[in-house]
RNA sequence: GGGCGGUUAGCUCAGCUGGUCAGAGCACCUGCCUUACAAGCAGGGGGUCCACGGUUCGAGCCCGUGACCGCCCACCA
């Protein structure tokens, strides 16, 4: 359909259109052979491979984008390093479920088949996330698509746990790990989130061995004390230092415990005695590493109390087992208080179960070793962390680093690559990237830790351990975008194993970018029921019931949702703003139009060019020239928000508003067309990066469109001499001349379509005068000409505009309009020399503010004078 | 328990190193189908800038205290 035969933009016929071109054209597929004239990367965070577009991919999505296109319009080789995550425990969890509901299970198929199901079930969901991307108008690298799982992925992975391996940084230990009873598998600190809680707190009377008094100990775990191996006391407290070195006898077990001390038991709380159980408390644990004690468990890896509990106890679930102890401890009357108390307890972030801390052999990797360099590539400004706060997060995280768990005993994942043959002290050892040779050798059977491939995804996905001609031309990346939620969990480890196995930063800025929230404020969250779905803002669905308002979201487009995120986004967590997205909407649709407009007026053989011949039209181009100046400004500066209104602002309060207005009044000469057809081509280019789908539209009805994309195009860089002070402050005039006559004639009943007879006693108008005579809609007299007196005075800029007495205006309405600006500039006089007057002003302020006030008050007693004259 | 951020128009948010900074979009009111756009155009009303102290000639902007909201980190039994 023409341009002419539309008069709105319709993103749903305009945009699977236009991404097909960018596909067929393999506009995400850089020229890796000319990137060392200048390239620019972004690795994508990838999205979990099964999972759907939420409003965080949306907006990091749209971000991403618009800084790869905008670099990519600048000449740059622009690659967006596209893949997905495996995603260890969440996909493991969802194909187990699956098992489930066809009643068989994960431990009946047997590992083979189970991953085998997993790769199904990845088939048949896993394009869904990037198939939304696309929706988007993400120009990634579609060509070149990863997976952490990708044989090449895995060869990286398998390398980088061989070397540290080697290097002694990854090992194995029985280690307090945070157990998830819910996945069966170890997880990281950073996968645990502390919940509140109302449990018991109870308080125990241990008896001193020789009868000759007790000690009381509070704990919310009595269940533990099965495994207690000593009471601790701190040195300093007076109460108790006679007892260190003396034995307690655990109730109900009689096992001899000794009294320790250590600084770490506070004084001040509870009783100052506390039971230390190391094999089931992650501070006991360390008590007990410092003080050599045994590490006992009665708690098993399924949650259950285990034989060595004992007999009353062992195959109980910890509540039953805690109700037990509680039971035998009152009736051998040694339970001394209960009450309810309310504490933080960790939970799993993924199956939700309380998290049971547990000895278990573990493989892990040590950390300070790695953060160090990590630290200072921050400290240093070769990594930029924006906004700023974030550094010190980060900073402050990697200062404290404690060693990482890194295996994971799942299925789905990357195999640990290390064999054992034996058992016991003689257990042999081997890790390598293939399996050893010889007969006997067992692999390990746990995986790794999801983040532990992540970490290498800046260069695993370009190829390394090889030295591709990919990885040489795109890496170090340039930014990686990313929410504040994952700095720790992946941003840091990045930098540590970029930094390792390459020797280079994996990326030199980083933005942390807000989170969106639901408009009434809380989280985003399915289970909540807050969530919205862009794919529903972009196609158009019904409002989740978080919105006040009900019915449908319009199909706004993917360009309009782009805007809006981009508009509502800050170094701040924000609420959801759907006027936001119809601003973005309300803006495609202006360039439409506009485009329609200028088509409309020129030949089809008009060649763009700046070719300025009066006032606005020096004006427009140096407006455009500033606003190219500012984008590319608020690009460097990551800030996205201010790049989109900034946008907004433009089209509409410039270039439509005024520049398209005023041009309506000439005839459209050759010099016109070209210079209209060079700023609207332009406009449309520099918004593209923002809007993209539009922008393409509109650049193939362009007089001149040589079948080449607009996204494929390059934009020339802001020209500072198109920058025009004279013609900025003339238009400036003009715009508020017009504005404030049309205010007068609002007031003064004025009806709209009617001229006003007015005589202009102003400097300054000599090249605009038509244009205001027609915009404010005045048949303006010679001055002089016409011997009538003035009925009202209008103030402008540089004088005043006289209107003359005619049947058009009201005079009561003038008086009075007139009569109130008096008032207020009289207020303002008495203000401003008030403060003239005011000896510590004018002695202190600097000069050029006090010169600034005399000036405005010289100003303002002119135009009283004029108004009152 | 520490740390960080926020509290500006009915709503969502801008306001740089203190001096036209009291703004934008949406909503609202009035008037316009002025042939690019009524998903439009023109004009308008509306805020003791959380509270109280302080610094300063001058404070949304700096300092202190407090209130409320949000986030992060943390091992208090």
């Amino acid at each position: 359909m023409s341009l002419q035969d539309r008069s709105r933009f319709e993103p749903s016929e305009v945009e699977p259109r236009i991404t097909a071109a960018w596909l067929d054209a393999g506009l995400g597929s850089p020229d890796v052979a000319a990137a060392q004239d200048g390239a620019y990367s972004i690795a994508i965070p990838p999205p979990n491979v099964t999972g759907a577009l939420h409003m965080g991919h949306a907006l990091n999505g749209a971000i991403q984008d618009t800084l790869v296109r905008w670099h990519r319009m600048h000449g740059q080789q622009a690659k967006w390093i596209l893949g997905t995550d495996h995603a260890g425990i969440a996909t493991q969890t969802q194909v187990e479920k699956l098992l489930v509901s066809e009643g068989s299970g994960r431990t009946e198929i047997g590992r083979d088949a189970f991953t085998e199901r997993v790769w199904e079930w990845r088939a048949q969901y896993g394009g869904t996330i990037v198939e939304q991307f696309r929706r988007l108008g993400a120009s990634c690298d579609y060509a070149d698509e990863r997976f952490t799982l990708d044989v090449r992925y895995v060869t990286a992975v398998l390398e980088v746990f061989v070397r540290l391996y080697d290097k002694g940084l990854i090992y194995r230990d029985h280690y307090m790990v945070n157990w998830d009873p819910g996945s069966r598998s170890a997880i990281s600190d950073l996968e645990v989130e502390d919940r509140e809680v109302t449990d018991r707190l109870y308080e125990i009377a241990y008896p001193l061995s020789d009868g000759s008094g007790e000690v009381i100990v509070a704990t919310v775990r009595p269940e533990t004390m099965l495994a207690d191996t000593a009471v601790a006391v701190n040195p300093e407290d007076e109460r108790y230092t006679h007892l260190v070195g003396r034995t307690v006898t655990l109730p109900l077990v009689g096992r001899e415990l000794e009294i320790i001390a250590d600084d770490y038991v506070k004084t001040d709380f509870g009783t100052g005695c506390l039971k230390i159980t190391p094999g089931h408390d992650p501070n006991d644990f360390e008590i007990g590493r410092r003080h050599g004690l045994d590490e006992l468990s009665v708690i098993g890896e399924d949650g259950r109390m285990t034989d060595a509990a004992g007999p009353q106890y062992a195959g109980l679930g910890v509540e039953e087992a805690q109700a037990k102890v509680v039971a035998a401890l009152r009736e051998q009357g040694l339970l001394r208080s209960e009450e309810p108390y309310v504490h933080t307890v960790p939970f799993s972030h993924r199956s939700g179960s309380r998290i049971e801390p547990l000895i278990s052999l573990q493989w892990f990797m040590r950390m300070d070793e790695l953060a160090a360099p990590a630290r200072q590539v921050v400290a240093d400004g070769q990594v930029r962390i924006h906004p700023e706060s974030q550094r010190r997060r980060y900073d402050a995280w990697l200062a404290e680093i404690r060693p990482w768990c890194i295996s994971r005993q799942l299925w789905w994942g990357h195999q640990i690559p290390v064999w054992y043959r034996g058992d016991g002290p003689d257990q042999e050892t081997y890790a390598g990237t293939s399996a050893p040779a010889g007969d006997g050798w067992e692999r390990d059977p746990d995986v790794l830790d999801t983040w532990f491939s992540s970490a290498l995804w800046p260069f695993a996905t370009l190829g390394w351990p090889d030295e591709t001609p990919e990885l040489d031309a795109f890496y170090p990346t340039d930014v990686m975008s990313t929410a504040r939620d994952i700095l720790f969990l992946w941003v840091a480890r990045m930098v540590m194993m970029g930094l390792e196995f390459t020797g280079d930063v994996p990326f030199r800025d980083v933005y942390v970018h807000s989170v969106i929230q639901a408009p009434d404020g809380r989280r985003m969250s399915k289970s909540l029921g807050t969530g919205i779905d862009p794919l529903m803002l972009i196609e158009g669905g019904p409002r989740p019931p978080v919105f006040t308002q009900g019915g449908d979201f319009p199909a706004y487009g993917a360009d309009a949702v782009r805007f809006g995120l981009l508009a509502m986004s800050s170094t701040q967590d924000v609420r959801f703003s759907e006027e936001k997205v119809a601003q973005g909407q309300a803006l495609g649709n202006k360039l439409f139009n506009a485009t329609r407009f200028v088509v409309g007026k020129i030949s089809a053989d008009t060649v763009a060019a700046a070719r300025p011949a009066t006032v606005e039209d020096r004006w427009i181009l140096s407006r455009l020239q500033a606003v190219k100046a500012d984008s590319a400004r608020r690009i460097a500066q990551f800030d996205l928000s201010k790049l989109a209104l900034g946008l907004y602002d433009f089209v509409y309060g410039e270039l439509c508003d005024w520049y398209l207005e005023l041009i309506k009044g000439r005839a459209f000469d050759d010099d016109l067309a070209a210079t209209l057809l060079h700023v609207l081509r332009e406009t449309v280019a520099l918004v593209h990066p923002v809007m993209p789908f539009v922008t393409e539209d509109l650049w193939t009805e362009l007089p001149g469109h040589d079948g080449r994309l607009l996204a494929a195009s390059v934009l020339p860089a802001a020209d500072d001499a198109q920058t025009d002070a004279d013609a900025e402050a003339r238009i400036a005039a003009l715009i508020e001349a017009v504005t404030v006559v049309r205010a007068w004639r609002n007031d003064a009943g004025v009806p709209a379509g009617a001229m006003l007879d007015v005589r202009l006693a102003a400097t300054g108008y000599d090249e605009t005068i038509a244009a205001l005579a027609r915009l404010a809609r005045l048949a303006v007299s010679e001055d002089g000409a016409v011997d009538v007196g003035a009925a009202a005075a209008i103030v402008v800029p540089g004088g005043t505009v006289e209107v003359l007495a005619s049947g058009a205006f009201d005079p009561a309405e003038a008086q009075r309009k007139a009569a109130d600006q008096i008032r207020e500039l009289e207020r303002e006089i008495t203000r401003a020399e008030g403060k003239l007057a005011n000896a510590g002003f004018v002695d202190k302020a600097p000069e050029a503010v006090v010169g600034a006030e005399r000036d405005k008050l010289a100003r303002l007693q002119a135009e009283l004078a004029q108004l009152q004259g």
